[in-house]
DNA sequence: CAACGGACCTGCCTGC
DNA sequence: TGCAGGCAGGTCCGTT
């Protein structure tokens, strides 16, 4: 479900409703979630205010004094305000109760995503510490992925949804922003040349930019902080159309995989 | 190192 | 209608 769009989404849909605000309780109903939600979370939050909802790449930092709240959506999580009572739907996983009464709550069918507590710099965390740029950084250029790619063989697909490299570029927007930088996904990293790593670097920025204010993408019954579908699904030009006409030349959108990971894209305007 | 496959889970859709 | 199989927005980790 989310990528780096819909975390921002989210983000920016509780972060006025957390901000300087006290926990008061935490219910964990399931720990079991790609790591297991530490034992004394609740004892680590409660009484604590939020100083800051920050994130970095796909994961979101609930910083509070002396340490942070690391939490990752993995693929079908959500977090939404609850406000009164609303009752609990099945792989509702944990509640964060607020001073005030706003509830915090984490749902997860699959589970792959994760809640934990991180004592001291959240960022100095092993799943944080290697992580590429953020795309809207200064550091994130085409200089910086062309550089990267060199003697690289793996397609450019793969390679620029490596989080290593960059954080962000999940499936969705992989495929968009390639589509719109006219680059065939299954190129070799290594054989795409310095200018046209500048547009992709561009191109990327453009299609996360453009996804965050349109709310991200909604699939299935993705719904942000406030219970409010994203409408970037509408702007998508190949993911998830095999077959359908490209937007721009007509043709028929072909799907691949790549790496595991379904790939569309348009063979007549993609070299 | 780089590249690849498996692993973690549930739900939904398709086809027999 | 039931059931098996495949697929889904992520990404870590172990093996080549």
């Amino acid at each position: 479900m989310p990528e780096l769009p819909e975390v921002e989404t989210t983000r920016r849909g509780i972060e006025p409703f957390v901000l300087g605000r006290a926990v008061e309780a935490v219910a964990v109903r399931q720990r079991q979630l790609r790591w297991p939600v530490p034992e004394d979370l609740p004892d680590r939050l409660r009484g604590k205010a939020i100083l800051r909802l920050a994130r970095r790449g796909k994961y979101l930092l609930f910083v509070v004094e002396g340490g942070a709240l690391l939490a990752h959506l993995g693929m079908s999580g959500s977090l939404r305000i609850v406000l009164g009572d609303e009752p609990l739907k099945k792989h509702d996983h944990v509640d964060i109760v607020f001073a005030g009464g706003a509830c915090l709550r984490y749902h997860d069918p699959r589970r792959f995503g994760c809640l934990l507590w991180v004592p001291g710099d959240p960022l100095a965390h092993p799943l944080l510490a290697e992580l590429g740029p953020e795309p809207f950084d200064a550091g994130f250029t085409g200089e910086y992925l062309h550089a990267a790619a060199q003697g690289r063989a793996t397609a450019v697909k793969t390679f620029i949804m490596d989080s290593h490299l960059v954080v962000g570029v999940g499936n969705i927007y992989a495929n968009e922003a390639l589509f719109r930088a006219g680059i065939d996904p299954r190129r070799a990293a290594g054989r795409i040349g310095a200018g046209r790593y500048a547009e992709l670097a561009r191109l990327i920025r453009e299609v996360l930019q453009q996804a965050i204010a349109q709310g991200g993408t909604t699939l299935r019954d993705f719904v942000n902080a406030s219970g409010k579908p994203g409408y970037f699904q509408q702007t998508l030009a190949v993911y998830g159309r095999e077959g359908l006409p490209c937007v721009l030349c007509g043709g028929p959108i072909r799907s691949v995989r790549l790496g595991q990971r379904s790939t569309f894209y348009c063979p007549r305007c993609q070299h």
